[in-house]
RNA sequence: GGGCAGGUGGUCGAGUGGUUAAUGGCACCAGACUGUAAAUCUGGCCGCGAGAGCGUACGAUGGUUCGAAUCCAUCUCUGCCCA
């Protein structure tokens, strides 16, 4: 087989492996079982969850089992880890229903078919049903207060408050790995390097056990240069549900990041060759746009589909690149054409308030079909429709298409 | 159970009776410069209003006061210490 473990590595994913010889050998010589858990939290992944899925992607590629983790009993208490609050706690029914829809975006990325297809859990099948004397006594023994408090994790919590509710967490995700381990042969966890303490709970315990066949491995989380978090916009995070962040959007933000990102942007999150990922990433002031634009069209692809990532292309191109098509631009049906161009930037959720509206106006950050709006008071009518159509234009880059 | 310290806007964090819709940092949005980049500079960043202004807001509820995020009471939540 394929030496996956050194191509993820070469690739960037990785950031630290728990044993890292046997880890290299085992995927050389056999199929694997490997599970990534991810919460359900919300109704849809962002792009935190992204690298995450690459990475099982392509485990997967090389013949290995990828097991998608639904946190759908986890999630009742909230991970601690880079914390500094406790999460607010989910309804069963809303986890329910983010469980649906998160395995329907799972299924961009990982295979149900073939030998050695993906399977998807939810540790809500095994967890809800533990009987607590038992758990405490099986698995609570295997975990000391001294070695848990020490985590970094905890640590910081521990000056802000930290619940034993809280801190059950890692023992519940080390007792999912042991599940799995039993029930699926799972030998590996994979996850962010935030995981990295949860993850060797699970390794820790399973080889107290069971066997000593349990590994762990994280992968860089996807941050800024100066060690931001890479998805942030005014909406909030960037997900990867189109009805949360339009394609276009989507698009846009990939198209709009940092000379400093294009390297790891193109490496962690498309399949373009090595060599490709190195000469785009190595072109220097303005012909780095094309990597830009490459990295766009591909990340798009990976999430909405070839269709859509080539109409956000599109659209990108007509707006900037001087061709006036509007095919493809994010629209909206205005409740009548005599409205104020205030209430119509609400209604193309262009802004969330009037004053948000007025302020860029007064900017100058608005302009209607080519002409910067100065009037706040303006009101569309008619004439502004001329092609059935008119377009916003909020700052330079976002354009938006009234009907 | 007792004592002490706290709960401020998306976030961190100032503010201890009026000049406080509340300093500052971060995040975010826009303008200038550019390459739909970065850095930098400028403006904005609760809602409504063209504006003056109005409404709402500093854990919750009452109260004192001409006036409260700021004082008092009760409640609630969090941290620390003692039991």
């Amino acid at each position: 087989m394929t030496d996956i473990i050194k191509e993820l590595e070469d690739r960037g994913y990785i950031e630290q492996l728990t044993h890292d010889e046997e880890i290299r050998e085992l995927f050389k010589k056999e199929s694997v079982s490997f599970y990534i858990g991810i919460d359900p939290t919300a109704n849809s992944m962002h792009i935190g969850h992204f690298v995450a899925l690459m990475v099982a992607s392509r485990l997967q590629k090389a013949g290995h089992r990828p097991i998608i983790l639904m946190g759908g009993g986890t999630a009742t208490i909230g991970d601690p880890s880079g914390r500094t609050d406790m999460r607010q706690m989910l309804t069963r029914e809303q986890l329910d229903s983010n469980v649906a829809e998160i395995k329907k975006q799972a299924e961009r990325f990982v295979s149900f078919e073939g030998d050695n297809a993906a399977i998807i859990v939810n540790n809500a099948d095994w967890l809800l049903d533990l009987k607590y004397i038992d758990f405490m006594k099986e698995i609570g023994s295997q975990f000391t207060m001294s070695k848990m408090l020490a985590q970094e994790c905890y640590k910081n919590r521990l000056e802000t408050g930290l619940t034993f509710f809280e801190m059950g967490y890692l023992l519940l995700q080390s007792y999912d790995f042991l599940y799995l381990h039993k029930k699926y042969n799972c030998k590996l966890q994979i996850g962010g390097n935030d995981q990295w303490s949860n993850i060797i709970g699970g390794v820790e315990l399973i080889r107290k056990l069971d066997s000593n066949e349990a590994y762990g491995l994280t992968f860089k989380l996807l941050t800024t240069a100066d060690g931001k978090k890479m998805g942030k916009t005014a909406k909030g995070a960037l997900w990867l549900n189109p009805e949360r962040t339009s394609p276009y959007e989507f698009y846009q933000y990939w198209r709009n990041i940092g000379d400093t990102e294009v390297e790891k942007v193109l490496s962690l999150l498309t399949y373009l060759p090595t060599e490709e990922v190195k000469r785009l990433s190595s072109l220097k002031d303005a012909e780095i746009n094309e990597a830009k634009k490459i990295a766009a069209y591909e990340i798009t692809k990976l999430i909405h589909g070839e269709e859509e990532a080539k109409k956000a292309a599109e659209a990108a191109e007509a707006l900037f690149g001087g061709n006036k098509n509007t095919d493809n631009m994010p629209t909206t049906e205005l409740s009548s054409r005599n409205i104020s161009i205030l209430d119509a930037m609400i209604e193309a959720k262009l802004v969330s308030s009037k004053g948000q509206a007025k302020d860029l106006i007064n900017q100058g950050g608005i302009s209607l079909n080519d002409e910067k709006i100065t009037d706040i008071k303006y009101v569309l009518s008619e004439k502004d429709f001329k092609e059935g159509y008119a377009i916003i234009q909020k700052g330079k880059k976002v354009f938006h298409k009234i009907v």
